[in-house]
DNA sequence: CGGGATCCGTCTTGATACTG
DNA sequence: CAGTATCAAGACGGATCCCG
């Protein structure tokens, strides 16, 4: 998640970008549940805390992955939004969804869901 | 990577599974490069350690990704393979890696490859 | 010599409290 | 509401050691 590449493979190059706990999480939460304002990322029952949402917002938005917008300040409110390339992750989060939901069919009982 | 599952979500519970640096690149070596032996992982570009690698292959045999084999007892000899499941992860890295060269196109030049 | 285990120092992550 | 400051815990990397 720090130096622009460890090696010249796409994967190792995506995996510094996004291979974490919890970038994908925020990628997905704006991507499928339209959230734009930090206190909606907060939300989430998976309950990032505040400073590592920071980091991972800077972070794709370094990436060019994410806009900040500041849409008022007084008081002080900011909006995120997906960039073209951010969205570009779409097929991404959905296979790993796609994968999720067929590993996790075989290991846990469909009361957990 | 520690625990089951944070949160209902498949994405989720699929980045506690390989959501970290290393795992994908494990997977990665055996899938696409036919690793199967410890040194042959410590071997690739990304520089792995010892105590990083030994890790993150226990993790993925006790998620039933990765079955161990030892082939030779003395000298000793292990080696690692996917198992159905882990070898269904497929088509994320493959989307992965089709999304890194995209991307990793427009943010470098060429010759870096 | 292959396949680790262990120790140690550093860097990162994350929870909590606090601020503009 | 949107963060920053602080600090403990854990991940990581390197080196070394160990064991068959």
């Amino acid at each position: 998640m720090d130096q622009p590449c460890r090696s010249a493979c796409p994967i190792a190059c995506t995996l510094d970008l996004v291979g974490d706990r919890w970038t994908l999480i925020v990628v997905r939460d704006m991507m499928f549940f339209g959230k734009e304002r930090f206190e909606e990322f907060l939300a989430s029952p998976e309950e990032i805390s505040t400073n590592i949402l920071t980091s991972r917002l800077r972070q794709l938005e370094a990436a060019g992955l994410v806009e900040r917008k500041l849409y008022s300040t007084r008081p002080r409110r900011t909006s995120y939004h997906l960039t073209e390339t951010g969205k570009s992750l779409r097929p991404v989060l959905k296979t790993i969804a796609v994968w999720g939901l067929r590993h996790l069919e075989q290991t846990r009982t469909p009361e957990q869901f």
